[in-house]
DNA sequence: TACATTAATAACCAATCAGTCATTAATTTA
DNA sequence: TAAATTAATGACTGATTGGTTATTAATGTA
């Protein structure tokens, strides 16, 4: 009857150090992993730490996760991978302009992953994919491929709808992704190494808003809203 | 005679293990540092690894530089920071316009140090500064506020002779920086990560040539090429 | 040639850490 | 309550690696 089934953090030593809880452990183990990972990368964040901040001992890590790769995967299963099927599903239903619906995957994409701790793992693949190679070949498959054709589902839907012009949908991709991957880096890498000390942040809603005028006004192939790319004459 | 003075890799088992060549040494064992660290990271880079590869043993590692993170140190300085001073003077000596001289230094930015090994060195910075807050400082000290200064006396300079309009600098400065360093992450994430597979590279040259027509359109103070960002009416 | 100097080596040490396993104890069942 | 089950622990192992040091040998000097 009291047994701590709600609690998150044991308060202190009024909950035995062996209590039983199989089916929060999982769930928090995964917390305190993406913390950790976002936090000091995955080659430095240590097994022992994870399962500490958990409020668990190390063994009972690896009696949930086979190894500490596994335990990362399931990280970016829950936090990114597994929410792919449902967002092609509510872009799929979407009913407005494609300008529209660009606009709104962006912001949604602020919403829910941008502005969250999950975020970083861009950062963290970015630096470390190629110290292990498994776990790129993984978020190749289960991130990086499917956020691609998202986005390029999206513009093909314009280009078909004949609202943007046909365009090389490799570079539209990128354009769409660019902005995206930089405000990633730019809000994890807040002590230094990008900004000087005294430098203060950029506002992200409002260089979202900025990217996505510019990317729409590239894209679009109606009276062309301020048409900005193609005056530039000089130079 | 027949000492080895000016071949940079002993070319197999002529050449005695116990070769003295204190001169040679420490440039040897920088540019395999650099190699490694920019392949692999800072912390990944085994100490050993570096020797091996500059062609001496652990022990003589520790023999020139007294630690890994004094040799990444001594990385920085030879490819990076050593060369603000000359820079500097190169910008001041500069005669033309101050379009013209930010032209220039993008593109000798890129031919001298965006298009080598040593703009690894960002991307690796980016992700290790957390772990080992003594390299942040340094790189901030001796990299980060340089370029900033640098950048920013360009951008002053353009201001004073009326060919710029007066702007907020912090933004300006990261105007300009921000096309640089997601080039050089383009750049150091071939494997994965960024990219799907298939995708074959952006051109660097027409990247900076764009980014360079954007970034000059939004600060020169003549006819007000399409103003932009007086003209982004809606949230 | 004998001796002194020091560049270079390789065996070694101590610390770290992913993953294991024998033991403990919470819970269930009889 | 006693036995059986299994969640949880923490001491342990083996591999790795930054840094040290006693030893070796190349070079200079008398």
């Amino acid at each position: 009857m009291n047994h701590p089934t709600s609690s998150c953090q044991p308060p202190s030593e009024l909950v035995s150090r062996h209590a039983r809880r199989k089916e929060a452990r999982p769930g928090e183990l995964l917390d305190a992993a993406l913390d950790l990972f976002v936090e000091k990368g995955f080659a430095a964040t240590k097994a022992e730490e994870v399962a500490r901040r958990a409020g668990v001992s190390k063994g009972t890590l690896f009696l949930y996760f086979s190894s500490k790769e596994e335990l990362f995967k399931a990280v970016v299963r829950k936090n990114i991978a597994g929410r792919f099927a449902e967002w092609n599903a509510e872009f799929d239903a979407f009913e407005g302009s494609t300008p529209d619906l660009l606009r709104y995957a962006m912001t949604m994409w602020w919403l829910r992953l941008g502005s969250t701790k999950a975020s970083g793992i861009t950062k963290l693949m970015l630096s470390e994919a190629h110290n292990f190679p498994e776990l790129a070949a993984f978020y190749q498959h289960e991130v990086i491929q499917p956020a691609h054709g998202l986005i390029r589902r999206i513009l093909q839907r314009g280009v078909d709808r004949g609202e943007f012009a046909p365009i090389d949908m490799k570079y539209g991709v990128y354009t769409v992704l660019a902005p995206m991957l930089f405000l990633q880096l730019m809000m994890h890498s807040k002590n230094a190494c990008i900004e000087p000390s005294d430098a203060s942040a950029v506002d992200p809603q409002k260089y979202i808003a900025t990217q996505l005028q510019t990317i729409l006004a590239g894209l679009c192939v109606r009276p062309a809203p301020a048409s900005l790319s193609e005056k530039l004459p000089n130079a």
